[in-house]
DNA sequence: GCGGTGACTGACA
DNA sequence: CTGTCAGCCACCG
């Protein structure tokens, strides 16, 4: 593994458009790097970047990372918010089924 | 080398 | 809905 690795997840994580999310497992696998969504996590936790969008990237299941109510969950929190995207209780509005249809794809966020 | 530890996941109960 | 559990893999003592 490497450099070459770590660049295609923090790529990944630059494309991931504004008011929208994706998990780390989707990162990764984005990145070329199937299975690897531990790296992915790893990868952001070194990262030192300040203009990586670091806050759009979640659990599986659309919940934060972090534990809640430490640092790290209120800050993504805050920023996630801060672009348009429902927090609630730790975490992002999930794509419910009833909505419109193809909204599986990434979670868009009125 | 070995065992513990995560910004993880999908399957199953 | 909550909890386990086996995979997962880089890093660290």
């Amino acid at each position: 593994m490497g450099v070459a690795d770590a660049e295609r997840i923090l790529a990944a994580v630059r494309a991931i458009p504004r008011g929208q999310v994706a998990s780390y497992g989707e990162v990764a696998r984005r990145a070329g790097l199937p299975r690897r969504a531990r790296l992915a996590a790893r990868v952001l936790s070194a990262n030192t970047d300040p203009s990586l969008p670091w806050h759009r990237v979640l659990r599986a299941d659309g919940r934060i990372a972090f534990p809640e109510g430490s640092h790290g969950f209120r800050e993504q929190a805050q920023r996630l918010r801060a672009e348009g995207v429902a927090v609630v209780g730790g975490r992002v509005r999930a794509p419910t089924r009833q909505g419109s249809d193809l909204d599986a794809e990434l979670w868009a966020t009125p």
